[in-house]
DNA sequence: ATCTAAACAGACAGGTCTGTCCGGTGGTGT
DNA sequence: ACACCACCGGACAGACCTGTCTGTTTAGAT
């Protein structure tokens, strides 16, 4: 199924909203990022082949090694990308008061519509050698964005210390990724709100 | 460009399994299942070949499958084998008065001795396909257990819902592994103390 | 000393993976 | 009309992986 042959039909109507949300009218480098997103979330980095992300993404070879070089460094780049967007994602769920009471609730809104494979720098790491310094550094990098970011809410709410108390949520939401790709069920959410209540109410 | 390029330099630096774990006297079908469990969590299960597992462990190929039939099966195996050596290594852990007090102590006793590389179960549910049955089944056994125990501890300590304290618990537990696994910091198990306490203050 | 069973070493087959290369094709600007 | 350019489809090379098979060696029991 030939994705990037523009359709004559298609091609003479006037792109409409409706139609700009289609992954059909992306570029194929960025077709290429989305597919490879989600199969290495979903079914491993290993396990899945570049044929297979260019069969999904209807793009061809040349057009992933002109633009991304190699495998890895595809998997850099999404690495890139997802963390920067879920981070967005996450940090849209804390606006309004109280930010730092609505962290699980904001994990949860993240998850509530596309399906769950876990975080992606986790499982990166994960079926990696350990002590790959690139990836490491790629999910410190992540982490760090984070905590900055919980540590500044922690700040404005005036609690004794926010560096710490970001660290302490930041394992929360951890724990929650994990529990959820493990078990696979989203009763964990209640639960880490517990922990999270909990927390804030200690510090 | 070779693909996978296997640095010579590496390949020679890295110490053997069989040096750092001290098993010339066991068994070859043992040696064999304790050098897998390592290097699938140190390297990755997709990433780590049988003929290194071989080549570690001193053994040969034929007894590798006439005892466990593929890797696959191996895997189960050393899940199976890793999870109860973990579960008894945290039991121990929680010995003596207010064992709950003790969760993340026990488990900073466990990964004080040797190299930490993430738990078996996570890693091996990260990178395969999300809705392997057989994976999850194994892993959520796993964590039944661990939950059983600590459901039992919260139960002889007269908290309210030991149940759910037990749940609450395991969310630190896994939080606190594979935050340790991804930033390699020790710093977590301080963490961790820290919501430890609040939760069971709240409890 | 001999027999037996387990384990070893290594070649081999069949398949898969990454990454390269070539010829063709369809839009786009001039 | 024509050239340019990005992209496609697919063949291909080299490497690696799993799993099978064939002899050879070794350890222990009788």
């Amino acid at each position: 199924m030939p994705v990037a042959q523009l359709d004559p039909e298609l091609g003479s109507m006037t792109c409409s909203v409706q139609d700009s949300l289609q992954i059909e009218h992306r570029l194929p480098h960025e077709r290429i990022l989305d597919v490879a997103r989600e199969l290495f979330c979903r079914d491993g980095i290993h396990a899945t082949g570049i044929d297979r992300i260019l069969t999904e993404a209807g793009a061809s070879k040349m057009t992933l090694y002109a633009r991304y070089g190699s495998k890895q460094a595809l998997l850099r780049e999404v690495l890139l990308h997802e963390g920067a967007a879920w981070r967005a994602l996450f940090a849209e769920g804390l606006v309004g008061a109280a930010p730092l009471e609505r962290v699980v609730s904001s994990l949860e809104a993240i998850y509530e519509q596309r399906p769950f494979y876990g975080c992606a720098f986790m499982n990166a790491v994960a079926e990696h050698a350990k002590g790959e310094a690139w990836l490491r550094e790629l999910a410190a990098g992540h982490h760090r964005e984070i905590l900055d970011g919980l540590t500044r809410h922690g700040v404005a709410g005036g609690y004794d210390d926010p560096a710490m108390l970001a660290r302490q949520l930041l394992l929360v939401v951890d724990g929650a990724i994990v529990a959820l790709m493990v078990s696979g069920d989203r009763a964990v959410f209640a639960i880490a709100e517990r922990n999270l209540r909990a927390i804030l109410l200690a510090a």
